[in-house]
DNA sequence: TCATTTTTTGCATGCGCAGTCAAAATGTCA
DNA sequence: TGACATTTTGACTGCGCATGCAAAAAATGA
């Protein structure tokens, strides 16, 4: 038991050489549809399966892509995750997972286990991608993907939806449905998404000629979100509705809503938030939002991968997909219509 | 940029064998202290790291981890995972994710992506962990963890939660608490936990002379789990307590019961559930829950694996830890203390 | 100081496969 | 049938490192 076969074996069994074999297992590669059945007919017989790691070895291409992440609290990433997981598995790559825990330490530690491991690519989806991890990774000549946030840099390759427009989507229709104390709870100022969603809202009430009525952070985190919300709560005028930034902190904002000022929502309170997580449906929220399109996201996140792994000198891209506003219970409607 | 620097290289520079060089980033071998300043001297100026799928190739061990993982709509496996793969960092290992996602193709095709990786180890945490996993794992010689869930077959090694327990100590509660029709929306049958934790539960029941009042099958799923609550509710008499096996589900569960039938909780039925994630905590569900402890089920999960990866014939050991009953307000309190 | 033990070192080999190159087999056309 | 183009094949080498082994160096003891 657990002896290996190697394309040895399998070469002497079908009376042809290794080379054959490797052939025979490597598509594209010229090989009489003869010599094909023997190898497969051998390979079959002793349980041949090619070594995914000398594959690597002598190739140069270890078809591991690495996945970097920080937090799987906000549920978009995990859902993110297993449709880019599914997407790649799909495409014969596996991933490699690499959180990112320790934010400080992380960093380094982090980008060394990444290029010791010869990963062929790197998917960022982690908040905290600091400039070390993309220049290391580009002095290595590792091609890298931003998920869900894009950086100045514009070598870089990004995919994220387009949150400006989104932001902008619910805007108009928090100024449609008669608000008029719009107030914003923000994520981290460092994360693209924040600063799209944040300015395509600014400029969707600007069009209306509105203003914020109130801002207050809650870096993405729930906890501070909860105290993003009491903040603008206890104020003296309490907003009419809140565009939370993404849905993660807007269920956070809506329990201290209910539970703490016993509010009601959409009543005494619109909320909007984005992502369109799974949960965002649930009865208990019913929140209006705006989708991210993950499953194209991460698809175009692949694609667009492995075409950097496969064509040395393809030029960076970024693509923002755009993504519909979900209308659901937890914000006011627009009367006009 | 980008040209490899190789343990030759490192050997050149710091005027000694590659060999010396390979040891010196191998702990525990044999090197004076002389060399090892050369060599790392020499490493970082050229800024070498060892390659790890060289080392892998080599030694025949990878330091990968296959984690084989089903659904992440239940909140308790992004935890769990999270998990896992920082205390496996922690260790110098890495998680190669396999997501089962076609429970029908999977089983073989995984199993072979997971072989052909030569991973070190596997943690089977999806649902559909089938014999043929394990079976061929044995064959291979590959070491098996099973993660919250355990199999007949007691070659396996199994770290779960002590769910038997769990069930019994949420029956006491609401026995306690006073409840006479106490009904349960049970999960996947094929599941230990799920027979664990229902055996618990009845088995508390009994110990007071009672039995279930009614019983409807969620299988883990949320829809079928809101439609299990829907035909328990619609039923002439209704129960005045559910268990539900996990929180995923009875989140379902609560949801049914406020926004389909107008009911309160817990003044009109009192629901507990099983896992205590992240989620059960939030003022708008307060589930009262038995913790699952993610974090030591991870760490024994590890420490048993890792073992069992050096020493070869370390025995399979079944662990199930204890976990809390966590008290919220989901459910009618005991009046007697 | 020399003989003996212990530690350190380099050499050589192999992990399992991919890919290069030249030789062999096959096919084509006159 | 022979001369040539085309496809298929096998020998060989190398990917980057770990490791057994024997030689060299250092440490120890008398």
């Amino acid at each position: 038991m657990g002896e290996k076969i190697t394309s040895y074996m399998v070469a002497k069994r079908a009376g042809v050489s290794q080379s054959a074999v490797s052939r025979v297992f490597k598509p594209g590669s010229s090989v009489s549809e003869k010599t094909a059945r023997k190898v497969r007919k051998a390979a079959e017989e002793l349980g041949y399966r090619p070594n995914t790691l000398a594959r690597a070895m002598a190739s140069g291409r270890s078809r591991i892509i690495g996945l970097v992440v920080a937090y799987f609290e906000n549920q978009f990433y995990p859902e993110a995750i297993e449709k880019l997981a599914n997407t790649l598995q799909a495409n014969d790559y596996h991933v490699l997972m690499f959180m990112s825990w320790d934010e400080t330490e992380a960093p380094e530690t982090v980008i060394n286990d990444l290029l010791d491991y010869q990963v062929d690519g790197i998917i960022a989806a982690s908040v905290g991608v600091t400039d070390v991890l993309t220049k290391r990774c580009e002095a290595a000549g590792i091609p890298v993907m931003l998920f869900n946030r894009h950086q100045n840099d514009d070598k870089l390759s990004a995919v994220t939806s387009d949150n400006f427009t989104g932001g902008r989507k619910l805007a108009e229709f928090l100024v449609r449905g008669g608000h008029e104390r719009i107030a914003h709870v923000a994520g981290w100022d460092g994360a693209s998404t924040q600063r799209d969603r944040e300015a395509g809202f600014l400029s969707g009430l600007a069009a209306h000629g509105m203003t914020l009525f109130a801002r207050s952070c809650g870096n993405f985190h729930r906890d501070q979100a909860q105290e993003a919300a009491r903040v603008l709560l206890r104020a003296e005028e309490r907003p009419d509705a809140i565009f939370v930034s993404n849905d993660h902190m807007a269920f956070a904002v809506m329990d201290v809503i209910r539970s703490e000022f016993k509010l009601r929502i959409p009543e005494d309170i619109s909320i909007v938030g984005y992502d369109d997580v799974a949960m965002s449906e649930w009865p208990c929220f019913d929140l209006t939002t705006v989708r991210q399109p993950t499953n194209r996201m991460a698809e175009e996140t692949v694609r667009i991968l492995l075409q950097m792994i496969e064509n040395e000198e393809s030029l960076p891209c970024r693509i923002a997909l755009d993504g519909p506003l979900v209308v659901r219970g937890s914000a006011r409607l627009p009367v006009d219509e």
